[in-house]
RNA sequence: GGGGCUGUAGCUCAGCUGGUUAGAGCGCGCGCCUGAUAAGCGCGAGGUCGGGUGUUCAAGUCACCCCAGCCCCA
């Protein structure tokens, strides 16, 4: 109904909705119930319908409105209903009910004033959603007409209508109260049905009080948390005092007007400063009952909507946990044999990968399973899936059945990991088996991988963090890790300190991820060895694992704990243990370099990637290019990893960077913009005109100076933002910070060196193919022609200790053994043996 | 009907007080590595940051309006 459409008869039932009962009010209408609380009319309504359902009523009413000539027209509207939240079939209507009420509207103020204190997260609820809804308080409806539920303890006087709330069953027995049941549970006689027998004495004219029959909204208790959890103010108080208010309280978002709010109000109600000087709590002030509040979004499906059973758009918890899941099944002629009917969300959130098919089974262990395609359709019900009859028969499937993912359940720790990692917690969380498991392979799997690796030198090596003496190490690779593990420690602390899970979880993959991909991968070569430096690497990586296990304790608790004990760290449990201090190791110049250096290597290899040549063939050189030639200096020490990365012989730092690169110089915006303001575009073009190279030249030395129309401007180093790119022509790749370029002209001994490290490779592949141990020695005799010959001739004792060959025969092609493998290696003819010792 | 949140690459999501090549993972393509190996890694292509108007020297970021989705309340 709209003021602006159309024209038509408006019905107001004061009776029978919030605003029409309002409207009654300010219209002095008065209130007519024809229908009573159960739904049926009363015996003062009309004959025909005296005690019918209110949804019978339709056909009745409409007879008579006829029989008298009344009726206008009758037709039918679709409009939507509201139905009970617990049985779909059951319609509701609103009906006005005398209730009890706490006046908050008179504390509105001070629950604003609590509010402003408390720390939301996110922020934009203290004055969006639960501001909003202070704001716009109304009196807090109290009282409920249920059976369960915390009685209200208001007697009222049958005679005079005096009332009286009793704070417990002293203050009642005080008054002589009668009617309590002999022999009950203490806990149980202020509980309904047995404390609706006691009645008292009125205190106004000797008439009998009964108790009201109304329980109080179980809001209110949940609200009483705080307090009524340690039994105060009855008892517990130093519990209480200690606990009170909360450091933090977490629910999701659709708690803000139920949770939030009751905790919130009752305590702004109750610990006013009288109170709290009655029961010696000292100033509590506000906030309370909790400094900070963690709103939570939503778990959704993967199309953003709220989960549900009758949508049947949830992932099985049992499909997370056992990578199993028991289903009802239904027989569906539509589906073809072998295709497993389910709703089309849940297939989505499957996303099985290629060659992956989920097995349908009769029975849990999966015996004669039979590998099925799945289909998405409607919703069959609770945890049902459609089967053709003929598979039903087929698997000799009775009402159930048995669907087996064909992957390993990612369990709770990868449930878990996903909450904390994949977004922050106060946005919703679309939930899949597929998002669980690419988060288990972004942190757990990493991880897993990395202490599989160092376990398995471990062991080769014999060390033992009781036995196995410390050394020095001089190598930076662990000091960049320590300082690392230094620089993660106190940025993991400072996240979770202010409640950001997701922050701290990033931060911790991400140190994974540089164990894994820089540490791990440059360091492989020394866990071959057993010097002083393999024994540094063991350490250094065994240090930065036991961080890792504690720091990851609240995050993936399962598998922190398994590492733990298969560390041997001190204590019985890693949740029995603190979290950690940050080490000393602190350097974050060396971060800075190490992360420029990475990003060298990047270059380095797109620039590879660029021209086509594999890593495996060595180059003579790469120029590198800085914008800022003068972190070149602090990265000396590490050019060693960048010139074994990118596999070349030198790492030049270009003395004549003009010749390999293009430099663009533009203001430094964010420094330049306040001072110069709306001269800012003239500066920028300026700079845009003028050449690079010597804005750069003369930013470095003196300044640059540009004429603006306010004076001349004199712009230094801090001023200026110098960007360098590939110059055409060359081979290489550039960032804003650097550029580097390759010289990939090869000659004979750059080719044979290739050539030999193909031959290491052939080799190794044909150890993996024998399903050599890691430290199984091989005999080996490799035949080829005269290029293979000289190569292999020349890295001889290169080889053979590569591939762990005692002995290393060569011989010409035709000789060569009959038994071996014959491959070819750019364009060469090669015959391996490789023999176990 | 009211309030709020969200809308950024095919998908899932980051992006601090506005500052100039808008990031990550997955997927995809190409390639590498192989003594972590039914693993691992690199590079690349993908975006008029839902739409519009405005404020500003400068807007994914601020303001207003609109659209869509979701949540809460009525």
């Amino acid at each position: 109904m709209t003021l602006s459409a159309g024209t038509g008869i408006v019905h107001t039932a004061p009776g029978y909705g919030e605003e029409d009962f309002e409207l009654g009010k300010q219209a002095g209408l008065g209130v007519l119930q024809l229908v009573g609380p159960k739904g049926t009319f009363v015996e003062g309504g009309p004959e025909f319908v005296r005690g019918l359902h209110f949804k019978k009523a339709d056909r009745p009413i409409m007879r008579d409105l006829t029989t008298r000539g009344l009726m206008f027209a009758a037709a039918q509207v679709r409009h939507s209903y509201p139905f009970s939240p617990r049985s779909d079939n059951d319609p509701l209507i609103q009906l006005a009910r005398p209730g009890w009420f706490i006046r908050t509207t008179s504390f509105k103020d001070s629950a604003l004033a609590n509010n402003a204190e408390v720390n939301w997260l996110p922020e934009h609820i203290q004055d969006g959603r639960f501001g909003d809804f202070l704001r716009n308080n109304v009196d807090w409806a109290l009282s409920r007409e249920r059976f369960w539920g915390t009685p209200l303890p208001i007697w009222v006087c049958e005679g005079c209508q005096q009332m009286e709330a009793f704070e417990s069953v002293e203050a009642l027995q005080a008054r002589g109260a009668e009617g309590f049941t002999e022999g009950l549970d203490e806990h149980l006689q202020v509980h309904k049905p047995w404390i609706d027998e006691v009645t008292v004495g009125c205190a106004a004219c000797a008439g009998t009080m009964r108790r009201v029959p109304e329980v109080i909204d179980c809001w209110f208790d949940s609200g009483c948390m705080p307090f009524a959890q340690w039994g105060f103010p009855h008892q517990g108080i130093d519990r209480f005092r200690k606990a009170f208010p909360a450091d933090f309280i977490s629910e999701a978002v659709d708690q803000t007007r139920g949770w939030f709010y009751s905790l919130l109000m009752i305590s702004t109600l109750l610990f006013d400063e009288e109170t709290c000087r009655r029961y010696g709590l000292g100033d509590v002030g506000y906030p309370r009952p909790y400094k900070t509040c963690v709103v939570l979004g939503h778990v959704t499906d993967r199309n953003g909507r709220k989960e549900s059973k009758s949508r049947g758009n949830y992932t099985p918890p049992d499909l997370v946990f056992r990578g199993r899941v028991r289903m009802r099944v239904l027989a569906d002629e539509t589906l073809k044999p072998g295709v497993v009917g389910m709703t089309k969300v849940q297939v989505k959130g499957l996303d099985l990968g290629k060659g992956e098919k989920m097995r349908l089974a009769a029975t849990e262990d999966g015996a004669d399973a039979l590998a099925v395609e799945l289909k998405g359709g409607p919703n069959r019900g609770k945890e049902t899936v459609g089967v053709h009859p003929d598979t039903i028969a087929e698997l000799g499937l009775t009402d159930h059945c048995w669907l087996i993912a064909p992957f390993q359940p990612p369990g709770a720790d990868a449930f878990r990991w996903l909450f904390y990692a994949s977004n922050p917690p106060w946005t919703s969380t679309r939930l899949s088996i597929r998002a669980i498991r690419d988060g288990q392979r972004e942190f757990q799997l990493r991880l897993a991988n990395v202490f599989q690796f160092f376990s398995i030198y471990a062991n080769i090596n014999g060390f033992d963090p009781q036995t196995t003496a410390r050394v020095q190490s001089d190598s930076v690779l662990d000091r960049w890790i320590a300082a690392r593990s230094a620089d993660l420690v106190q940025t993991m602390t400072t996240w979770l300190d202010d409640y950001r899970i997701y922050e701290a979880a990033r931060a911790l993959s991400d140190f994974v991820d540089g164990l894994s991909n820089w540490f791990v991968r440059r360091s492989r070569s020394r866990f071959w060895g057993e010097g002083t430096d393999t024994t540094a690497a063991l350490w250094t990586l065994y240090d930065a694992l036991s961080l890792v296990t504690r720091l990851s304790a609240p995050f993936v608790p399962f598998m922190s704990e398994a590492m733990h004990q298969r560390l041997g760290l001190a204590g019985d449990s890693v949740h029995l243990g603190s979290w950690p201090e940050a080490p000393d190791t602190a350097d974050p110049g060396l971060l800075d370099d190490m992360s420029l250096i990475r990003e060298l290597a990047s270059l380095g290899l797109a620039a590879r990637a660029k021209v086509g040549v594999r890593v495996r063939q060595p180059l003579r050189a790469v120029e590198v290019i800085l914008a800022d030639p003068e972190r070149a200096a602090g990265l000396g020490p590490l050019v060693e990893l960048l010139r074994d990365e990118l596999n070349v012989r030198e790492v030049r730092f270009s003395q004549e960077a003009e010749t390999f690169v293009d430099f663009k110089v533009k203001p430094n915006y964010p420094r330049l913009g306040k001072r110069l303001g709306r001269e800012m575009k003239l500066c920028a073009k300026a700079l845009a005109q003028a050449d690079a190279a010597a804005v750069r030249a003369a930013s470095l030395g003196d300044g640059f100076s540009l004429e603006l129309p306010s004076g001349t401007l004199v712009l230094t180093e801090e001023d200026v933002v110098v960007e360098v790119r590939p110059k055409e022509g060359f081979q290489a790749s550039g960032s804003a910070s650097a550029v580097v370029a390759l010289h990939a002209e090869l000659d004979q001994d750059l080719r044979e060196e290739g050539l030999s490290r193909e031959l290491i490779n052939r080799i190794q592949g044909r150890r993996k193919e024998l399903d050599l141990g890691y430290t199984d020695r091989i005999n080996l005799v490799l035949s080829g022609g005269p290029e293979i010959l000289a190569a292999a001739t020349r890295f001889h004792q290169h080889i053979g200790k590569e591939t762990l060959a005692v002995g290393f025969e060569l011989v010409a092609l035709e000789e060569g053994s009959e038994d071996g493998v014959s491959i070819e290696v750019d364009g060469h003819a090669l015959t391996l043996h490789v023999a176990p010792v």
